[in-house]
DNA sequence: CGACATCTTGACTGCGTTCAAACATGGTGG
DNA sequence: CCACCATGTTTGAACGCAGTCAAGATGTCG
């Protein structure tokens, strides 16, 4: 365990993490037993196969969840931000690695303390449950990405998913008068990964995409999103509502147009 | 609702399901309101974006779960078998479409009922979070599965996968003295759908393996694991665990060698 | 036996991987 | 302040795998 630790803060859990529904007697036994702690970008969280001893909630940050391969090589299989939780309950051992992608600050739950207030605690049975569940939908909302053949369609769709899903995450998200500007949490490399490609198809496609007017790069991980509908339909996926949340978003943030 | 129904069996929520460490009390509740229903292959049994009236166990056969693009096609995010549960509890309308990829039996709980029952029986509510904890973790295999750039390796991880999780599901392994015989339980343009490509390159990819004498092509849907070792190498990923699992298999079938 | 579905094989094209080198960018130390 | 290096990104050229379309083979059922 190499990340810093320091007392529980009251803030952890607020906000819209999984645990913003609990009762407040449970929240408070959850306050009382977390501690922060904080990583640096490139440590190692949780190793794969180890029984973590805590379960984590993401304060700030990117962390990434991995699997090395026979060859050496990493793959990522998930990113977890702001809000996410990680780790295992009343399981065996975690399955993939945890790293930080970024620095990165996530609050800590004792296993075992915690197990015992799911036990006594339904409402947090049911928070854990219900988080499982979304997270279960966007392992699968992957596979579709995933499955694009084409490199500027997976692309594609992990833009919109940056702007669907962490929509309300801060420094993610940023609407413009030309559209919406988005910042690349990860490197090439990393998203290369994620996308199970090599960082000079991610450049190439990211420029074409850029040559038809969807996109434009204002630096290398940051992207302004030019035509929401361009994309949705590069992403061949069924979009529809992401566009519609796009532009809710345009919408709310901009009503002079 | 297409599929035919018939009263809840008893032999319903035995062998190695989520159920299988309830108590008796939960179980009998659980086979009081269940109801057995039989769908014939190609079937929809829960259409996407509905709020399915029932959580469902899989008794035989397999539901193949599938999301449709915006260009009409198709993809595959999983596989159901026997004892896997699919639906959503406490939570909204399903992302996915379910269908019978073979005539499927499955049992089916109400689900307002199901959802009651869960809240007063927390072993049932712990039952259904460690399913789905799997799920994910299966999910996200799935991903790494997916993440093989060659044909070859997605279907090599493939056959591991089948090994590894469906070896206690009956028609589907079977060792030999040769190796493993492993039965494809879904047709060839399902497979491509799942694999993320077409059947031509799945044909192509198989006879190439053959070639290699990592397996044999016995019928279309029949093959026979000759060298795990290099199938596991073509898959990539760290299958060491898959390895012995075959080795396992191996052993217990034919002592003799 | 013929009609149909499924699987296989072939030829061609295009996209992406690979290897290599050039190009930014940021930090460090002279 | 600038030279220098480290890291990350982009571009270029060549090869290979897989997608596509088309035709052939195989199996199944009426």
């Amino acid at each position: 365990m190499t990340g810093k630790t320091r007392k529980g803060t009251r803030l952890a859990l607020s906000g819209s993490t999984a645990f913003s529904q609990l009762r407040p007697e449970t929240r408070d036994a959850l306050e009382a037993m977390c501690r922060a702690k904080s990583y640096r970008a490139g440590q190692t969280v949780i190793h794969a196969q180890e029984h973590s001893g805590f379960i984590g909630c993401v304060l700030s940050g990117i962390l990434r969840m991995q699997k090395t391969l026979a060859d050496g090589r990493e793959h990522i299989v998930g990113l977890l931000v702001e809000g996410d939780t990680f780790g295992r309950v009343f399981d065996g051992a975690a399955e993939f690695t945890i790293e930080a992608a970024t620095d990165a600050e996530f609050c800590a739950f004792p296993r075992t303390k915690f197990e015992a207030l799911m036990t006594r605690a339904p409402d947090l049975e049911r928070a854990i449950l219900l988080n499982i569940t979304n997270e279960l939908d966007r392992a699968r909302e992957w596979l579709i990405i995933l499955s694009n053949q084409k490199i500027a369609g997976r692309i594609s769709g992990f833009l919109l998913l940056l702007c669907s899903r962490f929509r309300d995450i801060d420094h993610i998200l940023q609407p413009s008068p030309e559209g919406i500007e988005v910042k690349i949490p990860i490197n090439r490399a990393d998203l290369a990964h994620l996308l199970g490609t090599r960082p000079e198809s991610i450049s190439r496609s990211l420029h074409s995409l850029r040559d038809q007017g969807v996109i434009d790069i204002l630096e290398p991980d940051r992207i302004l999103i030019r035509d929401t509908k361009a994309l949705a339909l590069a992403a061949d996926v069924d979009e529809i509502e992401a566009i519609s949340t796009l532009q809710d978003l345009l919408k709310n943030h901009r009503p002079e147009h």
